[in-house]
RNA sequence: GGGGUGUUAGCUCAGUUGGUUAGAGCGCCGGCCUGUCACGUCGGAGGUCGCGAGUUCAAGUCUCGUACAUCCCGCCA
């Protein structure tokens, strides 16, 4: 074993870097048996490692007869020490679609370091195994090429970002995984804690509390490539565990957080190989609300809301007009393009609608021979009709989707079908498109909690021009909160912080919890605001989501290496899993 | 918590109106083969149709329940 390893350190070549200019070289390869072709006479094989793979010629002429017994019996993922010569292909015999395709290595010895078992999926780019078996067996997944790329692409991505902080003047520090639970926010994952019995850590849901303690610490410009953690239902985009780029900056505005973070996304775009042009385009949460039904709009297509309510008011159709004149919106998307759409087809969309709260569904479709379709066209006057067009901008092939409801649900169904239209229409999104959403809301109104949620976070400051009042109308309070947006996922977001203890308090207040409450849970972050913690701003990007993006991939388990199931559950280690009765006593647990 | 889709060979899937022995491709095993690169070719093995009930003379197929996966809504300060 000794005398393996000293040749291991012998390498002379990776597989898949060999090129015609090693000609001649005497190298020695490791790696997985990935494709093995054996003529009788003479033996091909695909020889893969991380970097690519080499075509290896085992000649009876040229390896002792127990070394060609070997290469005959080698089989998928078998791992092969072999010794040979680099040389060029025969002109016929070249690869064009193989990065190592003019040469092979003529093998001297061959060596079988670990034989494999027949795995159970193929090792190849672009399987469509189903996902849980990828990742019960997820070192054979990560074997995969398009798997070790996202996992590289990951790795260049934050090395990028690393070194763009530090040469900004950012200190890296870690803060707990265990941590203390906090009654806003997600549900948390809570670990017992053995000599405090009845008493439990919370895993961190973002480090937002202990950056903070940092910026009151004097540490000025931090950073952290921080795991977090949250207890709810798992998304393509969601995991329970995630990893956020966490930043903190004293004595700052909105305006240099977002500055500092352009300049950075920008070195970390270059460093994967892309222009992203800066400074970033700005939106107000309520244009982008208004315009795209969400406030993390795809830019990257138009198709946008339009708001036809005003046309609508006194219209015959009573769905609209009733919604109209009782406060609620009609608003309106024109998917062009699906004019043409059966109707059985484009009432299928109300299902999408309906998903999202919506009653119901209007069209209208506009065929390309020039027909108006549509259940609702009845109902309108000439003049509402003419001026439905008119806003709608409408042509020959276009289909008009309708919501009619409260503002929300109106926005959330047509920013679902607007989605989903583009889907079905194939209408190109190419490329990446980020921007900022700014001018946030700081509070919203929860309706089944009946009380007020911090839109962001309760940590954010208060415009100036609100904070004097904002419990009188807290809806009208707007905060320095920014979100960075890209392709249609919210990618980053943060906010200037509240550092007036007072003001903490009050907005703590809003959201319903008690002096007491406060001074148990906050009492920590409002003592160290009334102690000098200097004014601060941060932002925090999800890595996990940007690298997803970059990768072209459509759920973030591509990129996590050990991603858990929409249970929550590793099938590869089968975690969670049930602990002893001892383990339970020792924390002072009993099972319902 | 709710909705959609799915679960048949190691993998990806097909399986008609409920009908006799459940198929294909790839993979796997064996034979042949000295220029292949998704090698070819000949032969072979491989199935508790997710699980549990029910209807029926008869269930992969119909009904109910359930588990798991996946997508979405709720949720995710």
């Amino acid at each position: 074993m000794a005398d393996l390893i000293n040749e291991y350190s012998m390498h002379t070549a990776t597989c898949g870097q060999l090129r015609a200019a090693d000609d001649g070289r005497e190298v020695t390869l490791t790696g997985w048996a990935w494709h093995n072709r054996d003529h009788g006479g003479l033996i091909f094989i695909d020889l893969r490692d991380r970097t690519g793979y080499t075509q290896i010629v085992v000649d009876p002429d040229c390896v002792n007869a127990d070394d060609f017994a070997k290469a005959e019996h080698v089989g998928r993922e078998d791992v092969l020490m072999v010794e040979g010569r680099v040389r060029l292909r025969a002109e016929d015999a070249v690869n064009p679609d193989m990065a190592t395709g003019q040469i092979e290595v003529l093998a001297s010895s061959i060596q079988v370091l670990n034989k494999s078992v027949t795995p159970p999926f193929a090792i190849e780019d672009g399987i469509e195994t189903d996902e849980t078996t990828r990742m019960k067996w997820r070192y054979l997944d990560l074997r995969r090429p398009e798997m070790y790329a996202n996992l590289y692409l990951r790795h260049t991505v934050m090395q990028a970002l690393r070194r763009a902080l530090d040469e900004r003047g950012f200190l890296e520090v870690e803060t707990p995984i265990l941590a203390n639970s906090t009654p806003e926010g997600a549900r948390d994952y809570i670990v017992p804690s053995r000599p405090n019995p009845g008493k439990f850590y919370a895993l961190p849901q973002s480090p937002q509390q202990f950056k903070q303690m940092l910026m009151a610490g004097g540490i000025e410009r931090y950073f952290q490539i921080a795991r977090c953690f949250r207890d709810e239902d798992l998304r393509a985009d969601r995991q329970p565990e995630f990893t956020q780029v966490d930043i903190e900056m004293s004595f700052v505005t909105e305006d240099d957080v977002m500055t500092m973070m352009e300049g950075v996304l920008h070195e970390v775009f270059a460093a994967v190989g892309l222009d992203l042009p800066i400074p970033l385009q700005r939106m107000p949460y309520a244009e982008a609300m208004d315009k795209y039904g969400c406030d993390r709009p795809d830019i990257r297509f138009d198709m946008l809301l339009h708001d036809i309510t005003d046309i609508v008011r006194d219209t015959g159709f009573k769905v609209f007009a009733s919604v109209a004149q009782a406060g609620g919106v009609v608003k309106a998307i024109n998917a062009k393009g699906a004019g043409d759409w059966s109707r059985g087809d484009v009432e299928k969309l109300a299902s999408i609608a309906e998903a999202n709260g919506a009653k119901g569904m209007a069209w209208v479709a506009f065929t390309t021979s020039g027909e108006e379709k549509s259940p609702i066209k009845k109902f309108f006057t000439d003049e509402e009709w003419a001026a439905l067009k008119a806003e709608m901008d409408v042509e020959p092939g276009d289909l008009l989707l309708f919501a009619a409801d409260e503002p929300a649900v109106a926005n959330a169904v047509l920013s679902a079908l607007r989605l989903h239209m583009a889907d079905a229409l194939n209408i190109p999104r190419e490329g990446h498109a980020l921007l900022w959403v700014v001018d946030f809301p700081m509070f919203k109104y929860d309706e089944d909690e009946k009380k007020y949620a911090a839109e962001h976070h309760p940590f954010s400051k208060i415009c100036d021009g609100d904070v004097d009042s904002f419990e009188d109308d807290p809806l009208a309070a707007g905060s320095y909160a920014y979100d960075v947006v890209m392709d249609g996922y919210e990618m980053g977001g943060g906010s200037i912080r509240i550092h007036d203890p007072e003001e903490q308090r009050r907005v703590l207040r809003v959201l319903g919890l008690t002096d007491e409450d406060i001074d148990a849970k906050f009492g920590h972050i409002i003592q160290a605001l009334s102690l000098g913690t200097p004014p601060h701003g941060g932002i925090a990007l999800g890595l996990d989501r940007l690298v997803m993006l970059l990768a072209g991939k459509d759920s973030i388990r591509d990129v996590i290496a050990f991603p858990k199931t929409s249970s929550a559950a590793d099938p590869m280690t089968g975690a969670p899993s049930e602990v002893t009765a001892r383990q339970l006593k020792e924390v002072d647990l009993r099972l319902l």
